[in-house]
DNA sequence: CAGCGCTATGACATCGTTCCCACATCGTAG
DNA sequence: CTACGATGTGGGAACGATGTCATAGCGCTG
């Protein structure tokens, strides 16, 4: 290349400028494309430009501009598949409208929240979107007027944009195929239940069942910790009950792990003993034998929709708080079967 | 809280330092602790930052300073595990020396590794980490004096620092195990032969082989492509051959996962038929049965080794190209056993 | 040829922060 | 009593980019 090297300090616009003859202002119009410039003055700014390896300096332009081309993006953890997934839709997302990505992981912590929000004001981003654990967030980020979108659990519906699922009528439809198979006492393996996620995938699973014209047993809803270990031990003593039930359906990847390596441990065989559902997909479901039937939720789709429904927020395009909803879809695989008592 | 939202624009230092009655330069010292400042002055101006809701403008800090809390990440693949991991491993290393991660994903594409690098000098971060697909990233941010810490891989080993794993002596042990079971015919899965891990890898298998005074067969070692279908593809065809190796080394998860789904496909079963040993460990692989024996590589430590790292060289703390290598670990599992004829 | 609109350019202020100085006060050593 | 170091404070100049505004040349119309 033929980039001058030689210089200890970083090429400024004022460089540029100077080697292509001209003033600041000028070359500042001629590289951003705003404003007269004489095509002959273009052509030879952006060339000194070039030859100087000169790259715009983002931080004087924030400044300048009050706003940058920044979009935060905050997961719960990103070492579960369902975040990473999320965070590659995001940073792809933000990457083709020309923005850049800032990652937190607040490791499921609320008090990392709110240290995240204040590393995202500070950094003058031009919004946030997020998975959230509390409404402190969407307080934060309300008071500094930096727009954001909630993705998948919502903590503050009246006033921000949200990116979900259709939690509860995916809960629904598959608690319904359950019930079709003949299984009557279903449980429930729930993480979270302050979340609306949980709440809604509990809400439609009783749906189903009210539906049908069965109570629902409230023993039956085991809200487990967050890791494998906890939904693997609450799986054992669940699954070893006089009256255990004949499916589980377990509310994420995580939690149907957990599930599973119980079942394997009590020898207990699927789908011949227990049938067993996941709410979101993991690749591991479809290499067990027999392979776990699972509600799929495009992570990847709700990271991008939420930095596209972001950034039409931030052009003004769109106002008002809206939901985009992403669908579901049910793989059937092998975990499940006609009930048969135990 | 007592936060006056009711102003429109955000709180600058010197609205906080008319507050607290002080001039700015007293201000700005009183809250970053630089400096004499009475101590009654200090909590004054911080008790004003707190009312005010004060968050430091840290592109006007950085454009001051001449140097931001950035360290840009960059990574292959965010939906692959591995990266999903090492991304992991960095933000936490990151926020926990008061850095912010910037992440970006460049799909293993060259070119976006060069939009990535510009994106990194325009934020003016004060680093980057990354795993790189070409020598470019370094000869890029080299141009701009940008300190890089290469991880997974190396393509400037004279120049920068690395974190890696010990792939060739790891491969040959993983070979070697193969051997002892008596096989002799081992097949070598690759996905990129351009890169310094799947050299050295390569390495390590030849190593094992020779040293057991066995020839190395070049149509053992496979190429694949990128993802799980090129790699089952590529299986079949291995597996079919009438000479098939009796044994199978992939050397990432990807691999691994093609080559498990070929011999399903397939009806051979393992370990009495093939023996499958993969580099690299996947959740999936302590759930199907017979396990994957693998070699687990912490993708989680990579990452935060790269940054600490990275970190170490920016406090001058140390200065030549320096190499950490994280170590491997195998796992034994069921999916290796004696070598028999087929 | 006066007047207008369009193109084209540069001077200069500005964004919010830091930090180098100059200056002021006070206590104390010489 | 003076000189000096230690402590404390404020004025003002940067950092690099942008954008407003003033200015000027030019072609055109009436």
């Amino acid at each position: 290349m033929n980039t001058h090297s030689n210089t200890l300090r970083r090429a400024t616009i004022k460089e540029v400028a100077e080697a292509a003859g001209v003033s600041r202002s000028t070359a500042s119009r001629a590289l951003s494309g705003t404003g007269y410039v004489a095509e002959n003055v273009r052509s030879r700014v952006r060339q000194a430009a070039k030859e100087l390896g000169y790259v715009v300096d983002a931080t004087a332009r924030s400044l300048k501009q009050q706003s940058s081309r920044l979009i935060g993006v905050l997961v719960s953890d990103l070492r579960n598949a369902f975040y990473s997934a999320f965070a590659a839709g995001a940073a792809h997302a933000c990457r083709s409208e020309g923005y850049t990505m800032v990652l937190l992981d607040d490791r499921g912590h609320g008090d990392e929240e709110t240290s995240a929000a204040e590393t995202f004001v500070a950094l003058r981003v031009a919004g946030v979107v997020g998975t959230p654990v509390s409404a402190t967030l969407s307080e934060y980020l309300g008071r500094h007027r930096i727009p954001l979108v909630e993705a998948d659990r919502r903590f503050s519906e009246a006033s921000v944009s949200a990116v979900v699922v259709d939690n509860r009528a995916a809960a629904r439809a598959t608690t319904e195929h359950l019930l079709a198979l003949g299984h009557r006492r279903i449980a429930l393996l729930l993480d979270e239940t302050a979340w609306t996620t949980g709440r809604e995938r509990a809400a439609g699973y009783a749906d189903a069942l009210r539906a049908a014209g069965h109570d629902v047993d409230p023993t039956l809803t085991v809200p487990t910790g967050w890791d494998v270990d906890a939904a693997s031990a609450a799986s054992r003593t669940l699954l070893q009950r006089d009256d255990a039930p004949t499916a589980v359906f377990a509310a994420n990847n995580l939690l149907a792990e957990g599930a599973w390596r119980a079942a394997a441990d009590l020898g207990i065989s699927i789908p011949d003993q227990l049938s067993l559902v996941a709410f979101d997909d993991a690749p591991w479901m479809s290499m067990v034998k027999p392979g776990i039937t699972a509600v799929s939720q495009d992570a990847e789709a709700v990271g991008a929709a939420a930095v596209a429904s972001l950034i039409a927020e931030l052009r003004g395009t769109q106002r008002a708080p809206r939901t985009v909803t992403i669908p579901t879809r049910m793989i059937h695989r092998g975990s499940t079967a006609i009930a048969t008592r135990r």
